[in-house]
RNA sequence: GGAGGAAUGGCAGAGUGGUCGAAUGCGGCGGUCUUGAAAACCGUUUUCCGGGUGACUGGAACGGGGGUUCGAAUCCCUCUUCCUCCGCCA
């Protein structure tokens, strides 16, 4: 969420920013800063009422006190007024409230001004490339032939049990996904991240702390009977954890680990791009989090990405980094930068992480502050999160990439973690 | 799941209808004293939304929401959370 004074003061280049991402704030933006203005001068009025009625409360008290009993029904009589007045001039503040709240929260944050205009994934921008692809065969197989090929991943019985997208995990391809999953939380921690592990059900106040909701509502899966969601990403607990709270400066970076299944409906998906892990409804990953000044942000993003970038070399998997432009942006980042893994029998590029600098837009919704030393007033906190990984397409590279007649071989530093080298 | 009790500032804890944003203690910050520190003493100490260049000033908040009242931390309803007892249970 924007914050008013933002929108107040810099209006112009508040519309011209949202243009990068394909959107058109004219209407709504002239409209918030006319309810904004409405609203402080509903305000005043609001209070001065308050104020006089206070005070005649205050006068009829002294008078009961005192045993003026006359006096004092006088001056209740006066408050009858008053008090219809107040309701009134609330209810006006509170409908106009609430229309300034939604309009608010239709707003997508701003671009960085470093981030190019552009329609979709078609128009980012590829940073660099690392790693070196494979020479596959011709009858070289996608992933989920091998998954069935050496009896690893069951997507039928995972479909049985619950439904598509939910694949089962066998033998070697559980403990390939707990190796995993335990070589970037390993990773992270020497990074100097904090291990959490966070419930995985959140309420109504932490999807909308980090903008899952009310935009995202039909992307989560909802428990009816207690109005919880199931996260998406460890990106919503633990982030919500500095929900509501004010942070001393010299706190800074805060660093957050945890590894979750995520799950999602991905309403709307279909055709190739959802075959074998390519897209799943529950998937594991483990996520980073940062909470940071405002003046470092942008190092930490640039931090965060070498991070990711090294897990990635270390499973010696051939990558790129793509700087997406304002039309491929999510509504609540400033700033992404993805990474895509090759999956060479599928010869396709796979997202398996997502990196981004949110400004302030999460930390408005959060109410996540901080205060220098010594200072009074505080300020929004910068939050930036990545994924550092998302499990199902690393493993969909690293069984395609690194398939032989013999087996799949492991790269080196997953045998500690799983305890053997090659997948037959 | 059933029965009872509770929720107050960073923490502990008073306050049961009126000048209460809230006693007191601890902690924090500033000062006096001291070569320095401790102790002692003095002062200060929540957040949000407004008005004013500023001194200053209006309003809101005692778990959340609603109600009664001229007036609510205090009374009523409701939700949430915690504690005690019982039941069930990995």
């Amino acid at each position: 969420m924007l914050t008013l004074a933002l929108i107040r003061e810099e209006t112009e280049e508040v519309i011209r920013r949202l243009k990068v991402k394909n959107f058109n704030a004219e209407h709504i933006v002239s409209r918030i800063i006319e309810l904004d203005k409405n609203r402080r001068s509903l305000q005043h009025l609001q209070d001065s009422k308050q104020a006089e009625l206070n005070k005649i409360s205050k006068e009829i008290g002294i008078h009961f006190k005192e045993g003026r009993k006359q006096e004092a029904e006088m001056l209740r009589q006066k408050t009858a007024d008053l008090k219809e007045e107040i309701k009134e001039i609330n209810q006006q503040f509170e409908k106009n409230d609430m229309e300034l709240h939604n309009l608010l929260i239709q707003l997508p944050n701003l671009p960085h001004p470093s981030v190019t205009p552009g329609r979709g994934a078609e128009d980012n921008i590829i940073v660099r490339e690392g790693g070196k692809q494979p020479e596959l065969d011709d009858n070289a197989l996608p992933h989920w032939d091998l998954a069935k090929k050496y009896d690893i991943i069951d997507f039928e019985l995972g479909n049985k049990i619950t439904g598509a997208g939910f694949p089962l995990y066998k033998g070697k391809g559980a403990k390939l996904q707990r190796a995993l999953i335990s070589f970037f939380l390993d990773e992270n921690e020497k990074a100097g991240y904090t291990e959490f592990m966070p419930p995985l059900m959140v309420n109504q106040d932490s999807g909308f702390g980090t903008g899952q909701l009310p935009d995202k509502d039909g992307q989560m899966y909802y428990v009816n009977a207690d109005n919880f969601y199931l996260i998406p990403t460890a990106e919503v607990p633990v982030t919500n954890i500095y929900r509501d709270v004010i942070l001393e400066a010299d706190v800074f970076p805060v660093k957050s680990t945890a590894y979750t299944p995520c799950f999602r409906r991905e309403a709307g998906s279909y055709g190739k791009d959802v075959r074998g892990l390519n897209r799943l409804h529950q998937f594991d990953k483990v996520e980073i989090v940062q909470i940071q000044h405002p003046d470092k942000s942008y190092e930490s993003l640039e931090e965060m990405v070498a991070h990711v970038e090294s897990l990635i070399r270390k499973l010696e998997l051939p990558y790129r980094i793509v700087k997406l432009c304002g039309g491929d942006m999510s509504f609540t980042s400033a700033l992404t930068y993805d990474f895509e893994v090759f999956a060479a029998a599928q010869k396709r590029w796979l997202e398996v992480s997502s990196v981004s600098n949110f400004e302030s837009f999460q930390a408005n919704r959060l109410k996540l502050r901080f205060r220098e030393a010594g200072d009074k007033k505080t300020s929004l906190a910068h939050t930036l999160n990545g994924s550092a990984l998302a499990l199902p397409r690393i493993v969909a590279a690293l069984l395609e990439n690194n398939q032989t007649r013999k087996g799949i071989i492991l790269p080196k530093i997953l045998h500690g973690y799983t305890g053997f080298s090659i997948i037959d």
